[in-house]
DNA sequence: TCAGTTACTATGAATTTAGTAGTAAGTCAC
DNA sequence: GTGACTTACTACTAAATTCATAGTAACTGA
């Protein structure tokens, strides 16, 4: 007895993903596709309804509507209702969503390094006016990722 | 005259995505699928070679084509001869693409926070011994990402 | 010569995406 | 209280992408 209405599913391929032993796959299971990442972003920037992401994104309403279920469903965005009557829901991010952050902003300075080129839009810490330059590194030793040697342990072993 | 061999695009859409102003949308538009990214993820951990992708990941050989094509275009991989005859090539990373390890691991990271159960694959600092524990910060303050306030800039203001 | 390897291309069906139009339940202006 | 407008969608069709399987080209090694 399966009740659930499936949204958005690349089902053959994602489903798989999100069995997988990889963190990395299980993730992109749920976000690995630009819309989800953009409205996201687009969250963090301070959008909460339909039509705001609606016309930030130039996306078919279908689009939307299955990508904002999926990432409801999922647990990154939460769908609250802000009005009665009519009844309007707006899309508020979770503690899952807003931990999302550092995923974006670590695409976003790969793209400064990268794909820097012409008007760009910045971010700055609002406090100390300086701009924003995201750094990814590992806890443990204080090194940022790539510059030291990895080991990889598979489940099982 | 249009010469240029189109490979893997979602042209209408991700053509307009390349040229926003948002660094996060350009870099979307490059590896905003999830194949692109479990391929680079791959190449990190040491596949280099088409077939070996093609099993690691189960896809099919069009899209992984298609895909390892677009990176290499976009300068994350590089085509390497490692045989003569017959020709045999291999993809290896470039500098842009090593640069998009930080990326990864923070969706590892996310994905062991809020999809962690079962087994999973870990990272491992080879020297240290300790687990990976991925943070992305500031460079300028020092702070985590999502702990401070932030101010966007658009271009022309 | 014959199976095996490697890096693909060809092809067609299934699925997803895009884009437009329309709907439901209201509000607001006059 | 009629018509214009708002908001959050759904319906529908066409276009594009993706999947899956099969096949090819150029070898090697037994």
């Amino acid at each position: 007895m399966n009740l659930v209405v499936s949204h958005y599913q690349k089902d053959t391929n994602m489903k798989k993903l999100s069995d997988q032993p990889c963190l990395i796959a299980r993730s992109l299971a749920l976000v690995g596709d630009a819309w989800s990442m953009l409205i996201l972003r687009d969250a963090h920037i301070g959008l909460t309804r339909f039509d705001e992401f609606r016309k930030s994104l130039g996306i078919a309403p279908t689009m939307l509507t299955a990508r904002l279920s999926a990432l409801t469903d999922e647990g990154l965005l939460e769908k609250r209702r802000y009005l009665e009557r009519p009844p309007r829901d707006e899309y508020v991010l979770t503690e899952a969503g807003r931990d999302f952050l550092p995923v974006l902003f670590a695409i976003g300075a790969w793209g400064r390094k990268y794909r820097g080129g012409g008007e760009v839009t910045r971010f700055f810490d609002a406090e100390t006016g300086t701009e924003i330059d995201p750094l990814t590194i590992d806890r443990g030793t204080g090194a940022p990722l790539g510059t030291r040697p990895i080991r990889i342990e598979l489940p099982g072993k």
